[in-house]
DNA sequence: TGATTTAAAGACCGTTTGGTCTATATTTCT
DNA sequence: AGAAATATAGACCAAACGGTCTTTAAATCA
């Protein structure tokens, strides 16, 4: 999963992957089939991670803000720093398959429609407990916050993320909270 | 440009190129020199376009809050339909190449700064303007903008916005001025 | 028109790609 | 220990890669 996250679809060869999963040629090619598929299963494998950590950050049985600002925190924290030029495979696929490959395509859709559900859900259960500011739409903010979290990532590929993103974070959910 | 932009850099071949420019072998190499400074010019431009646009919505001869509404509405706008599924050149590449490639790291870092200044300066405008809520820091409110519009280029690419989308950018602006 | 420059077409080069296959070790099991 | 199954290393393949070079056609200019 490593290499493919670090370097990205194309500009990984064979033997990277030889070199990353410590398997030979034939055994890699035995147990996955092929480069496509082997992508696949690492593309799988770090959704269900991505997945796993959002439903414990947003756990219904939480407080719906203490939830998103422990999810806001994760990616501020995975934002800055070495952290932050790694990037996220989930996005690099997007930019580089999605439009062409519709396995992938099919995943990444998925992804984000969870990860929105999650949040909205999140701030559906603020909003009944009347904690969410005036006028504030669940469905809308979960948009708003999804994007931003992503667009965070990307822009910390080249500057990692400082004092300010953590600021933006604070803010943004404030905005939408009383 | 167009070629590079919708398959990225890697999975662009030369024919691609040549059938693109509609130069032969020979003419490309020796306008361009090779694929990477051909690649290089071409990022160029796209964020030359994309700067002159910006400039124009957040010309500080015009009222910043308009102004702001507007570069938010190209984003919506570029994000429906099929504008979405194309994607944008720059997240593609800082996905792909900003943590492997110098060159490509400046300009990219570079774009992402002017923008957020850009946008800052606008913020900073309507402050002083007294359009903006009690509390809203240009600077922090500037990186927040950044980042959804960039998180909207993302999930746009396998689901194109709709009308959540363009709420969300109205309530996100609505949030920040009064 | 005829000489000169410019561009097009595509053969060609070494390298690398994803993928297969065989021969050799290394386990595993009885 | 000896047979059977498994994994290893790496030779090998056709195709495609980025890049160069030569040959032919098309403009350009006097």
């Amino acid at each position: 999963m490593g290499v493919f996250w670090s370097r990205g679809y194309h500009a990984t060869a064979l033997p990277d992957l030889l070199r990353a999963t410590k398997l030979s040629r034939g055994s890699l090619y035995a147990a996955f089939g092929d480069k496509h598929s082997l992508f696949l299963r690492a593309l799988d494998c770090y959704i269900d991670d991505a997945v796993t950590r959002i439903d414990i950050e947003l756990d219904p049985r939480k407080d719906p803000v203490d939830g998103l600002r422990a999810y806001l925190a994760g990616y501020v924290d995975r934002t800055s720093g070495a952290h932050g030029r790694r990037g996220c495979l989930v996005i690099a696929t997007t930019m580089e398959l999605a439009g062409h490959d519709a396995d992938v395509n099919r995943r990444i859709a998925s992804f984000f429609k969870v990860m929105e559900v999650r949040v909205a859900d999140a701030l559906s259960r603020a909003k009944v407990a009347g904690k969410l500011a005036d006028g504030v739409d669940p469905a809308i903010a979960a948009r708003i916050l999804v994007c931003f979290v992503e667009g965070l990532r990307v822009i910390s590929k080249t500057a990692p993320t400082g004092a300010i993103t953590h600021a933006a974070a604070d803010a943004l959910l404030d905005r939408f909270i009383r």
